[in-house]
DNA sequence: AACACGTGGGA
DNA sequence: TTCCCAAGTGT
């Protein structure tokens, strides 16, 4: 075992987390919390995950819950698709693998949601195989204990540092090694300000030693997200609203939401006019709310609620009118889900 | 390879 | 306010 293993695994048994994923014998559970944890902090996947266990504490009852279902215990988490891939990977693990997740990790990487990081996740954490994963904390660490100056989200660089991973991976113990990683760019390797006096490798990170701690890893540069303001209408009709179906692929793909559309100048002028056409009611401003406006910082869009009069009754199956009061069952993004509590 | 895909928190 | 991030995957 190389000195950076020994001294990464000694500091994880004494400074590893305590997570309620952790210990769970059953294989489900980690596969859940791997998908949650996608691009999702800790803290917030939590209530999520205990939420989750309750609710499907199977796969079977995973597998045998509606979309609907699935939906509405994920809301507000995000990354939808990540639901979606979930229940019908689990509807192919009862089916095809007798509700236990394959051992095989071909067999493990052709579900649906999940990839490269999250097979080698589940191979080591719940099945305790020897091989090593990567995901952005591992990424850190890696690239700044052995300097890693390519680009580490292009080819090569993910390249060198999967060959880095697995090169220190300790035999029967690659569980504990790639928690440890993670955990180790989780509390103390940050990707600001990292904590390096009280890191157990930094006598032998390359970075550290050479003061370049934040410039590894080299990443690319990124698109930001593009910010967009839509209307939304709240229209009423015998205590009900209107409420659409999102498709089931695409942003919130499979989510509800009031009828809304994109509108470019100022919104107060332009909301009937753009209401009635997108969802092709003929409607008739009544009362406007206060007008709300929620910026995402990513993927970013404003919506400007207002209640209006439904003249005709379209014939889009994807519509349909929903008591105040049950709008909870409807999984909804998050905009749409404040407009919801507004209504009261 | 480059992009789309959510959200909440911190600087 | 604005920007960046945080346990990736699918196309």
């Amino acid at each position: 075992m190389s000195r950076f293993t020994s001294r990464l695994l000694n500091w994880y048994r004494q400074n590893g987390r305590t997570l309620p994923w952790r210990g769970h014998r059953d294989s489900y559970a980690v596969w859940v919390s791997e998908i949650m944890l996608q691009q999702t902090r800790v803290e917030t996947v939590i209530p999520y995950f205990e939420k989750w266990i309750k609710r499907f504490p199977t796969v079977k009852a995973l597998a045998q819950s509606s979309e609907q279902d699935v939906l509405n215990l994920w809301e507000g988490l995000g990354y939808y698709s990540r639901a979606r891939n979930l229940h019908q990977a689990a509807k192919i693990v009862i089916e095809q693998y007798n509700g236990e997740l394959p051992h095989d990790l071909d067999a493990l990487r052709e579900l649906p949601g999940i990839g490269r990081y999250t097979v080698g996740a589940i191979a080591s954490m719940a099945f305790g195989m020897d091989e090593p994963t990567l995901d952005g904390n591992i990424r850190r660490v890696l690239a700044r204990v052995f300097d890693v100056s390519e680009p580490a989200d292009s080819r090569a660089g993910e390249k060198i540092l999967w060959e880095l991973a697995a090169k220190h991976l300790p035999k029967g113990e690659a569980g504990n090694y790639n928690q440890a990683l993670m955990d180790l760019g989780a509390t103390t390797c940050l990707p600001k300000n990292p904590h390096c006096l009280i890191c157990p490798v930094m006598c032998l990170c390359k970075a550290h030693e050479l003061g370049i701690q934040e410039k590894r890893p080299v990443m690319k540069p990124k698109k930001k997200t593009p910010h967009y303001i839509h209307a939304a209408a709240v229209i009423e009709k015998n205590g009900r609203v209107l409420l659409a179906k999102r498709p089931s692929k695409g942003l919130l793909g499979g989510m509800w939401e009031f009828p809304n559309a994109r509108v470019n100048g100022d919104p107060a002028k332009e909301l009937a006019k753009t209401i009635q056409t997108a969802t092709r009611l003929k409607v008739r401003r009544k009362e406007a709310l206060e007008i709300v406006e929620h910026a995402y910082s990513h993927f970013s869009v404003a919506t400007h609620p207002f209640r209006c009069e439904l003249v005709s009754m379209p014939e889009n199956q994807n519509l349909k009118w929903v008591r105040v009061g049950e709008l909870e069952d409807y999984p909804m993004g998050r905009i749409d889900r404040q407009i919801a509590r507004q209504l009261n």
